[in-house]
DNA sequence: TTAATTTATCTTGATATCAAGATAAATATT
DNA sequence: AATATTTATCTTGATATCAAGATAAATTAA
């Protein structure tokens, strides 16, 4: 991300380079840590959006029923790609699909047993994983990155 | 990002979720600064990964020339990916491919007149941009952000 | 009640990407 | 020199994604 800077710098020295070097570093910062998050899924025989899609299922407790709509709503992705993402999840049986009592239109997602007992164990090492990864930081480093990145959010959704 | 780690909290009590909060959003952060960038590149006609050639090369300075294997090096894209973008952006003629004099297995991709226009008119506008997106927070929490950011960049890059 | 509108989901066609293999030129080895 | 290896690029086949439109059920309005 220096390097990217200092070029800039030498070539366009009118510009102010100072929030291309910070938001330059947020997205390097996701784009190093996805393969790092993608190696532990991979153990559970999972990428990163069969994980995602398990994950809020299962997080949203219950008996882990929601549907196509509420799955994709909350997770930014067309309804398109959530129906792609539920035909290999179905015949991987992870998921199934059972029809709505109360919306025939509708139906509703639910983790089988093989795919609650997988996330449930895939996010387990999962949080671990994070925790490593962020360990190479002391602990006042990490409640600062932390505190910057809420701000960060903040202004950022607002 | 909070409403995902309470969820968590209730149904898996267990785990510790501090390290996924912070990831979470890096990455969420990430992903709403996405939509925010791309939409001064199409007021220059370009996408994401057209401005990131083109700035590229831009940014090399000198004539602009770079093979296409130290483009896609650089860029972390596979090498068919790259020959995916020379051909559309020869295509708009943005960019050219002269042979190289050296080594006739490769290319020199080169910035034509319009290109290099073209992406300095983009830059500018870009560079404004990031300004003005971070300009929400307060000079003293964007410093922390940035400090925060290069520890944890230099954590993952480790 | 019938028609119009909204909502939930799926389908289609296009693009971006990657992994793996193919091709061809340059370099190293014998 | 002839062969083997490495390097630079492109091709192929597969997947993930989206936008836009299609379908069908539910809701609202006339």
């Amino acid at each position: 991300m220096d390097n990217i800077i200092a070029q800039w710098r030498a070539e366009r020295p009118d510009l102010n380079l100072d929030g291309m070097a910070t938001i330059g570093r947020v997205k390097r910062c996701a784009a190093l840590l996805q393969p790092k998050l993608e190696k532990v899924f991979k153990e559970y025989d999972l990428n990163f959006w069969e994980f995602d899609v398990l994950a809020t299922l299962r997080r949203s407790g219950g008996d882990c029923c929601l549907s196509p709509t509420e799955l994709f709503s909350t997770m930014m992705i067309t309804s398109g790609t959530m129906t792609h993402r539920m035909k290999q999840l179905e015949s991987r049986e992870l998921v199934e699909r059972l029809p709505n009592p109360q919306d025939a239109r509708s139906m509703l997602v639910k983790l089988t047993d093989e795919g609650f007992a997988k996330v449930d164990a895939a996010v387990t090492a999962h949080t671990i994983n994070e925790q490593q990864i962020l360990a190479k930081l002391p602990p006042e480093k990490l409640a600062a990155l932390d505190e910057a990145l809420v701000d960060l959010l903040a202004a950022l959704e607002a």
